[in-house]
DNA sequence: CTAAACGTTCAGTAAACGTTGAACAAACCG
DNA sequence: CGGTTTGTTCAACGTTTACTGAACGTTTAG
């Protein structure tokens, strides 16, 4: 919730910027709790989003979303720690500065197939255990196995096909 | 953790195998509470990944997993919901029984799928609110829109592929 | 009908988690 | 050298969550 007064301001779009990103902050704290990450993280990474400029102080975090120095703290580690932003530190400048990484949509993508690889072990662990047991039972864990090795190995062929989809992409722009 | 009395007993995969499918069934347990789900909800599906019959009633999950009856309630409703698995009534029978969905694993694929258009989405809400700066700040929410939209269109693709492939390996199978 | 088995719902609990705020450490400035 | 700014660590708090066990409703069987 915001601790900031908003009740006496009138609600329009171009009025109240500040309450639009807001909201927009607070979504990508609901999506990021979907996901199973703190909410706080979330809304980290949306002011990150969308603040300007891209780069912003621990401070600013702390004020902007009104939350203690420790909760940014600790949520910026666990953002830097799985890849989604970066953290920069200019010369001279005493203060660090966070920003969205650039390729920390690639990065989510693979922890997702390191995930991919466990359940693919797994089954197999579970294909162990029941090696003696007729191929009606085998069926459930031999799918389980099967779809994540697909997985396994078509995802890495789309983020290449993306990342090279992307370089042509930046050619093209800087020809013209 | 287990409540059965295990101290005594030999610690031999052949002798206890008992033990080896309680350790799998935790794995999966921990691997769907990383994957932000009830650990217990985790626990029946493993336990239904290996179990014999696959069919197992509310009361055996109960008792093999020394659960209470109101979880296992409540955590096959939850998998049913998201489509992991599914109920079965026997005619005659009172009791129903609960064994892994089919397709239990293109439905999780469906739900990601889900999960990376509302993250599209997401991002043209934000490049909404950026509308009037330069380019240079928006370029963030442009990736995190673009990555999102390439996905949204590849993995119903990929998808496909792999159910086509099963048909086929399915009919090569049959044919033998 | 009563009795038993089956399953769901729900209040209560215990543990885990996110968050804060204060204490502490480190870097810089007067 | 303090004093100030910046950032981390950690204990304590409050909230949320998973899980239990009891109460309740339903269905089947005798």
């Amino acid at each position: 919730m915001l601790a900031l007064e908003l009740s006496n301001v009138k609600n329009s779009p171009e009025l109240n910027p500040l309450l639009e990103q807001m909201h927009f902050v607070e979504e990508v704290g609901l999506m990021f709790e979907m996901a199973g990450l703190p909410r706080m993280s979330g809304r980290i990474f949306g002011w990150l989003l969308i603040s300007n400029p891209p780069q912003q102080s621990h401070g600013e975090l702390a004020e902007v979303l009104q939350a203690s120095k420790g909760s940014i703290s600790t949520m910026t580690r666990l953002l830097i720690q799985i890849g989604l932003i970066e953290r920069i530190s200019l010369p001279g400048e005493r203060r660090d500065y966070f920003q969205i990484k650039s390729q920390a949509w690639s990065q989510m993508t693979k922890q997702r197939i390191a995930q991919i690889t466990a359940f693919r072990q797994l089954a197999e662990k579970g294909l162990e255990l029941l090696k003696e047991n007729p191929p009606r039972l085998k069926h459930r864990l031999e799918e389980m196995r099967d779809i994540h090795a697909f997985l396994e190995r078509e995802l890495p062929l789309l983020d290449e096909r993306w990342e090279l989809e992307q370089k042509q992409r930046a050619l093209g722009e800087s020809r013209r």
